[in-house]
DNA sequence: GATGAATGAGGATTCATTCAT
DNA sequence: AATGAATGAATCCTCATTCAT
C-alpha cells in the first residue's frame, strides 16, 4: 500500500467532497496529492479507475467504523443496535466522506461491478441475521432487503438531522428513537 | 409550455437514462429533439438549467402519478396505503425516470434550490399526517421525518424488487409485505 | 432618415463605448434601440454594415462640429486654431464618441472603403490651404500630410489632457501651447 | 524563453497580420506554429492573454530596434534624430508589425494595464530631456507630452510614406523634412 | 517508478443572421 | 415594414491521457 497512492486517495476525497468529482480534473487531485500527474495514472489506470478505489475506500472505511467493538455476545437487538449507532455516528460525524459514498453510490462515474461489490460488514452479519429468524426475532424476509431496509432508514435518520441541526440532547432522542422504529420494522411482530 | 420545449425535455430524459447526463452532449440532445443546438439554450440557459428543470418534471411527473386517485374519504391507513402503492407503482413501471429521479436527487448538477423545492404531494399531506398524529394513529414525529422514513423505505422496496426480478405473485407479495413493514414502522404502537 | 435607424445608431454608439463594439451583440443593440432584432438587419444588412455607418455616423458629427463657426474672413493662423479649438472641444466634450472614433478608425471591422471615405471638412478646406502656401504662409508639403499632421498632433494633445486630469486653467494653457506646437511645425520658416 | 513560446508568438503576429487578430481562431493559430491548441493555452491562459503579450512582444522589438546604435555622445539634435529615423525605418519595414502594434494599442482586446506598461525606451531618454531642457534646446513641456507629440508625428510621417509609395529618393527627402517638421515642433523658439 | 509538458478530441456556449408571421 | 424565435456554424477552452526524460 504505497504511500502516494493513499495520497492520491485521500486528496480525491478532500477534492470531490468540495468540488463534486466532476469539477475536479486530475491534474488538480495530483497537485494536492502532492504527486506528478503521470503518477496518478501509473496508480490507478483512469480517473474512472482513481474514483472507483475511492469509492471502495469509502466503503472499507465505513465497515470498518461501523464493525468496531461489535458486542458479539450481546442479545440480538443489541446487536442490531450497536451497528444502527455506529452507522449513524459515521454519517454524522464525517459528513463529507459520507455524502461523497452516498453520490457516489448511483453515480454514474462508478463501475457497475464497484456499485455492487458486497459489503464486508453485511457479509459477516449474515449468520447472526439466519439465526435471528429462525429464532423468531426477526421478521423473516429475505436478507438482501433486511439489509436495504437497514440501510434506507439509517440514511433517512441521518439526513433529518443534518437538515434539523439538532443540539446535543434532542440528537440523542432522534437517534433512539430513530432506532425503535427501525426495530419496530423488522422485529417479528 | 412550449413545444419545443417539452420535446428538449423528453429527449433529455430519454437519453439521460441512456448514457447518463454527463456523457450527454447538449447537441445530441438538440438532435434528439428536432431542434436546433442554440434554441436548448435559448429555453434552459445552460446544461445544468437544463437539467435542473428536468428533475422538476420528473417530480411534478411523479408527484401526479402518486396523488391520482387519492380515496380522500379512506381511513388513514388506507390513504397512505394508496401513496405506497402507487409510489412502488411508479418506480416499476418507469425504470428509467425512477432510476433519473434518483440519481439526479443526489447530483452535483442539480442545484440546491432546485433539490430543497418542495414536493407538491407532501406538502398536500401535511393535515392528513397532522390529524392521524393527534387522533393516535401515528407515531408523533416530526413531519419531514415521516416523509424521508417513508420515501427511503419505498425506495427500498423497489430496489429490492428490480435486483430479484420476481414474477407477478412473488411481486405482489413483496408490495403487500413492505407496506406492513412501513406501517408497523411510524404507526403508534 | 427613420427614426429606428437613429435608434440604432444611437444605441450603437452607447453600448460600443461602454463595452467595446466586439463585445456587444446585435441582440441587445436592437433591445437597447427598442426595436426587433431583424430590424437592425433591414437597416444595415450586417453588424458590420452598422459600424461602418456608425463610424461615417461619427465622422460626420465631428465634421459638423469642427467646422461650426468657421471664421472664413480671418487670416489663415486664426482659421487654422479655429480648427484646432474645436477639434480639441469635440475630443474633450465627447470622450466616448472620440475614443470610439479613434477605435474604429484602425479597426478591421470597419471595411477598407468606409476608413478611407473623404472627410468633408477638409476636402472643403483645400482652397484655404492651397493659398496659404502660395503667400509662403505654410510649408510647402502635400496636403495630406499637412492633415495628417494636424490630425496626430490634436490627438496628442486631446490624449495629453485626457491622461492629466488637467484643471480649467491649466487646460487652457495646455491648449494654446499645444496650438502654438502645431504652428510652429507647420508655418512657413 | 520557451521554443513554443517564441513559435506561438510568431504564429500569431503572422496571422494577425494577415487576417486580424478577430479572425484568426486560436486552433489556427496552433496550427501554424505547429503546437497543440492546449499548448497556446498552457503558455498564455488565453487567447487575450496570449494577444497581449504580442503587444508586449511587438513593443520590445520596436523599442530594442529604435534604441540600437544610440549615439549618446552627439548633440541633443542628432540624437533625437537618430531615434527618429529608427523609428520611421521600423514603421517602413515592418509593415506588418507596425500595423498590428498600432491597432492592438487602442484595441479592447488589449488589457489596461499592458496598455500602460511603461516603454522601455523612453523611460531612458529622461535625462537626455531633461538636460535639453534646462539647456535651452527644447520647448519646456512635461516630457510625457514631448513623448506623445514624437510619437504622433512619426505615426503620421509613416503612415504618409506608406499611402504614397514614394520611391527611394522622394522616400528619403519625406523623412528628413518630417524630422525637420517634427524638430521645429519641439526646439526652443 | 516518477514526472509534467504536450496533446487534441470533445463540448458548452455564443451570436450574426434568417424568415415566417 | 417590423418582429423575435429559431438556427447551427464557429470558437474558446478543458482535461484525461500519454510519453520522453
Amino acid at each position: 500500500m504505497s504511500d502516494k497512492r493513499t495520497q492520491l486517495l485521500e486528496a480525491s476525497i478532500d477534492l470531490f467532497a468540495e468540488e463534486g468529482f466532476w469539477n475536479t480534473p486530475t491534474t488538480r487531485i495530483a497537485k494536492h496529492a502532492g504527486v506528478g500527474t503521470g503518477t496518478l495514472f501509473n496508480y490507478f489506470g483512469s480517473k474512472e479507475g482513481l474514483i472507483d478505489e475511492v469509492y471502495l475506500q469509502l466503503k472499507k472505511e465505513w465497515g470498518a467504523y461501523v464493525l468496531a467493538g461489535w458486542p458479539q455476545d450481546a442479545s440480538v437487538r443489541d446487536q442490531v443496535a450497536h451497528i444502527w449507532y455506529r452507522y449513524l455516528d459515521w454519517g454524522l460525524n464525517y459528513p463529507d466522506r459520507y455524502a461523497l459514498k452516498q453520490q457516489l453510490r448511483l453515480s454514474e462515474f462508478v463501475s457497475e461491478d464497484t456499485q455492487h461489490e458486497e459489503e464486508a460488514s453485511l457479509a459477516f452479519a449474515v449468520s447472526l441475521f439466519n439465526e435471528a429468524v429462525r429464532d423468531g426475532v426477526l421478521l423473516d424476509i429475505p436478507l438482501d432487503y433486511f439489509s436495504l431496509l437497514m440501510q434506507s432508514q439509517a440514511e433517512a435518520a441521518i439526513e433529518h438531522a443534518r437538515q434539523n441541526d439538532l443540539g446535543d440532547m434532542a440528537l440523542l432522542k432522534h437517534i433512539a428513537l430513530s432506532f425503535e422504529i427501525f426495530w419496530n420494522s423488522v422485529k417479528a411482530q
